[in-house]
DNA sequence: AGCCAGGCCCATT
DNA sequence: AATGGGCATGGC
């Protein structure tokens, strides 16, 4: 058990704002999480959160509070188009540091898709793949994903995107794409290297990029912030423009930048 | 009922 | 490099 101050994160905020999909509401004031193979209780007192959890150490890093978010919102507030959705009194919305493979598969099973949806194929996937824990599933390895077949990945809700779960899962898990040499290259390179497994184009990859690596010089296109961008630029583009116009826009720090904004015009 | 969802793949140009 | 059609499923 540990405990973080109020002040500090809004933890509630950072897991409703789309950027994970294993996490439950259980009452106003507490939730439940899941990350890799581990699972944590959150409440929320006056002025702290208490985390009850599988591996405390675990979910202090995933949290993220090492970063100084008031220095960071502080100069993003200065673009006029974010006074709006960061307030002065804001309380931290933080981007989580999250599994790098879960966040492939995640995101692959995120394109073209909708949030709680989302939710129910990956819940089908873990509890069927992921390794029994006490009262829940891990998520699964790429060997347990690998092993599957297309016909199953469709029968838990995947449509089109069966074959593009499995190719991936192979492909890591005979190591032919190695995941853990992602996070010893730039940004971009890094970009390339995803853009190469099935299922994963320029917006998948910049959403894992941002949640499973924490690069922050990322701006993701969907949908919502083809919606962002035209309230801010009063014209259409197409979404690789879009990415540079945005990231030109919000500077080294767009992918925090992009989150307030997806999740403001998600909520309206 | 019909549009839409944290878009990508692939054939064509 | 850029374009456009097609695409499983189910939430709303």
């Amino acid at each position: 058990m540990f405990e973080v101050k109020v002040k500090d994160i809004n933890i509630f905020d950072s897991l409703n704002c789309g950027q994970i999909f294993r996490f439950n509401k259980l009452d106003e004031n507490k939730y439940e999480v899941f990350s890799k193979a581990e699972y944590a209780t959150v409440t929320r007192y006056q002025d702290k959160y208490v985390i009850e959890s599988s591996n405390d150490k675990f979910f202090y890093d995933f949290l993220n509070l090492d970063v100084n978010y008031m220095a960071i919102l502080k100069g993003l507030r200065e673009n006029i188009h974010l006074k709006d959705v960061i307030p002065c009194d804001v309380v931290p919305l933080r981007i989580l540091k999250q599994d790098l493979f879960e966040m492939i598969i995640s995101f692959i099973v995120s394109a073209n898709n909708n949030i709680p949806r989302i939710k129910g194929i990956i819940k089908r996937m873990c509890d069927e793949c992921g390794e029994r824990k006490c009262d829940y599933h891990a998520f699964p390895t790429a060997k347990a994903l690998a092993s599957k077949d297309e016909e199953f990945f469709k029968s838990i809700g995947l449509g089109y995107r069966a074959p593009y779960i499995l190719k991936t899962a192979k492909l890591i898990a005979s190591g032919v794409f190695d995941v853990e040499k992602l996070k010893n290259l730039n940004t971009k390179d890094a970009e390339k290297a995803l853009l190469t497994l099935p299922g994963v184009g320029p917006k998948v990859a910049d959403c894992i990029l941002l949640f499973g690596l924490n690069r922050y010089d990322v701006f993701p296109v969907d949908t919502w912030i083809e919606k962002v961008y035209k309230d801010i630029f009063h014209k259409e583009e197409k979404p690789k423009k879009m990415r540079e116009d945005l990231i030109k826009e919000f500077g080294d720090y767009s992918g925090i930048a992009q989150q307030y904004l997806f999740y403001a015009k998600r909520g309206e």
